[in-house]
DNA sequence: TAATATTTTTAGACTTGTCTAAAAATACAA
DNA sequence: TTGTATTTTTAGACAAGTCTAAAAATATTA
């Protein structure tokens, strides 16, 4: 249906649309790690295919249909993600690049049988909502620790950075997916953040804080 | 690790290879339904890679890198039919498809999980015996029926052609894997074969009886 | 608002894998 | 064994996707 190269710049354009409504040719640039001249050369293509709108140098944005096929993309990897951790036990920091080819095989029917084998899970390892077969889904509600007040408590429920540096972290602190954590104290110095888990206290940087997302 | 191309390259040549020692590169042509002078350019590039022995106008065949990589390819494939119709419950005529996709998914630690996750099967839905992660498996004994004399009693075991079409004619005249049969009859005119199956009789073609294949 | 900096696009080239058409090698048959 | 048929390879071209270098457009700032 369509190539790999062109799932994976809709699939981009799709992440990069939830934090700005326009997205410019450098920024997809950097999410894929090509050069801008390649990634102009792809938009007139997509364009062409009417999978998203782009006039020159104004930036570009996904059509209905270039954002069905993205969301039917990241179902098909939050499943497979789901997939590697729950059935073959997986840890959450290992699934990502595998997901990423999972994720290019065309059949839908595979992938409605294997949200079906796997009981319809609503997210994937990392707290991420996974879209049913008819690309529902709700947006995560999440807020990352670097935006809560001061004595807010919540639930750990998703990350912002996959990287498995990241989750290999949260793993080692036992920030894991599932845990009750309160917002202790908030430096002014360097925006760490103090947290409360399990009665004890446990910081956390800025970076941290921004990267890890809590249901309240 | 290896291109698209170049898996279904030696895939290919693979296959041939079990039929004659030494594989023409019309054979490959006709086998991957490209032209002989694009097979002649794979060639070098793999007799490159030390995958092939590969000598102009004289045929090839692997190496044992490139029997390796072939066999692993074959057993990511099995894995993967298997699993589709064992754990997703498709038929035995859709999954062969499919499992050409995924068996390009590069990760052997996935594959070795699956195959533990399944309990390390022997043989996939058409009976081909699976590689285990060594590269092992037991060369298939079975025999087309067209091969064995009148008499002859066995299991059906096996196929030598996927087809959705001959798959699906299997089942509606209910020759599927296990069921036991006799041979009572070979048509020296065209060589049918009579079969007596479940105390009832049945007649196929010569091709037929070619593609099936039976454990004595 | 004019000069400078940044972003984006164009132009031309390269790689992988494919093709057609023609040449070279091998196989077959009289 | 010589001529013909077949197979295989070479030569040159093309599409997809990428790159570098240079030009064009846009944004910034003095």
């Amino acid at each position: 249906m369509y190539t790999l190269a062109e799932e994976n710049y809709l699939k981009a354009i799709y992440k990069l649309s939830l934090i700005a409504e326009n997205v410019s040719t450098n920024q997809i640039a950097a999410e894929l790690a090509t050069k801008a001249s390649s990634v102009t050369d792809m938009l007139r293509k997509l364009a062409e295919k009417l999978l998203i709108n782009y006039t020159r140098y104004q930036g570009v944005s996904l059509t209905q249909a270039g954002e069905k096929v993205a969301v039917n993309i990241i179902r098909r990897h939050r499943l497979w993600e789901y997939f590697l951790v729950e059935k073959l036990h997986f840890k959450w920091d290992e699934v990502h690049e595998m997901a990423e080819e999972m994720e290019h095989i065309s059949s839908n029917e595979l992938i409605d049988r294997l949200d079906e084998f796997m009981g319809f899970p609503s997210r994937d390892p990392h707290g991420d909502p996974i879209p049913d077969s008819k690309g529902n889904f709700k947006k995560n509600d999440l807020k990352p620790i670097s935006s809560v007040d001061v004595n807010a408590c919540g639930i750990i429920s998703g990350v912002r950075d996959h990287s498995s540096a990241f989750l290999q972290y949260l793993e080692k602190q036992g920030l894991i997916i599932g845990k009750k954590i309160t917002v202790k104290e908030i430096i002014t110095y360097d925006s760490a953040v103090i947290l409360q888990m399990d009665s004890k206290d446990l910081q956390i940087s800025r970076d941290v804080a921004n990267n890890l997302l809590i249901a309240l």
